[in-house]
DNA sequence: CGGTCTCTTGACGGAGTTCAAAGCTAGTGG
DNA sequence: CCACTAGCTTTGAACTCCGTCAAGAGACCG
């Protein structure tokens, strides 16, 4: 369980066996109900997010009332509002979670420290930054690109086990499209 | 002119005087001229590039053969599709100059040589993705959550001297709307 | 079982696209 | 330095994708 983090650090920089366990100090490991926040809007997201277990998920509410999911943190992925993380401001995003999760939490002083103690987790920050920026340069080539019709086929052919997991209505509000709309095109597709 | 990419560093990490020629000495300063292509769609993106003068754009042509800007690089910033850099694998965009530009290009073999010897760009780059993908994130809200009216008049409020700065098409391709409609917005704005 | 949350269906409306054509601007060569 | 041309911008009409609203049908949980 606990061994996920040190695992995935691993892929990017050394770490020793005697290391492992003071880089683990750093981090809290929280668990979370459903629909639980970590953080709502307006307030400073003081936490990044290591998911171990289960999916969160970082949204905002337009000016119309609706939820619009900006990203989704699966196992293995860093979560957090970077803007309000590094630079102490109110968030524009809340962090949810989707489903009962478990996480490591480490908030921006602990991770200074952690990395001054560790340099080596410059690098691995720098991996999962770099990574995470290209996955948002192919969200916004999609995005882009694709009619919201061809946006779900994409995506529910890409992950259709994810698309199994959680309920419509975030995946609606995931491609930027109403429930009622996304309901047609299910429709149109089985047909 | 060569001084901006230290400077640009020693906002975020330590680097001595002694130390500044010798990381310097890694990057190829390059020029280019107004719609020279860096690489093409299909290529392997080689080269992380830090534009000292100028501005780049990334762009793709979709299924109806229009092209569009999913980034501008303006001064100070990086820019590179980095999913091909990291992985060596053929990219879906094109990285294009708008307009005659003095950049710093290295590639991915001598990036790992500069970090290797000079560990603490490590940090600096981590702080350069980390950076970016906070842009990211605030630029998906802005897709998500405002109407393309919106986000024109957004946008043109925040960066007047960039609206001025680039052609329309390809303010409209940055959008997300057609030119024809782009024009129609300004009309209606100065009336 | 009862109530709340989720998903579906259909009619209507509007933001934004497409197509076509004319006006404008800037770069290029003479 | 001017003229010409290619590319950029504007305008307008027809169309379409997708949102809105309203109402009903399931599904899940206490």
């Amino acid at each position: 369980m606990s061994e996920t983090l040190i695992t995935h650090i691993r892929k990017f920089t050394r770490l020793s066996d005697d290391e492992a366990p003071a880089v683990l100090a750093f981090f809290k490991e929280i668990e979370v109900r459903k629909k639980e926040n970590l953080h709502k809007e307006g307030q400073i997201c003081r936490y990044n997010y290591f998911v171990t277990e289960g999916c969160l998920r970082m949204f905002f509410v337009d000016e119309k009332g609706v939820e619009k999911t900006v990203q989704f943190g699966l196992e293995h992925w860093w979560i957090a509002d970077y803007f309000s993380f590094q630079r102490h401001q109110p968030s524009a995003f809340c962090i949810q979670a989707v489903e009962r999760s478990v996480l490591y939490a480490i908030d921006f002083q602990t991770q200074e420290q952690l990395l001054e103690q560790f340099p080596q987790m410059e690098r691995y920050f720098r991996m999962v930054h770099q990574t995470a920026h290209a996955a948002s340069q192919m969200r916004l080539k999609f995005l882009y690109g694709y009619s919201r019709e061809a946006l779900y086929r994409q995506f529910s052919s890409s992950f259709p086990e994810f698309v199994q997991r959680i309920p419509q209505y975030l995946l609606a509000s995931y491609l930027g499209i109403t429930p009622e709309y996304l309901s047609e095109l299910r429709a149109k597709n089985i047909s």
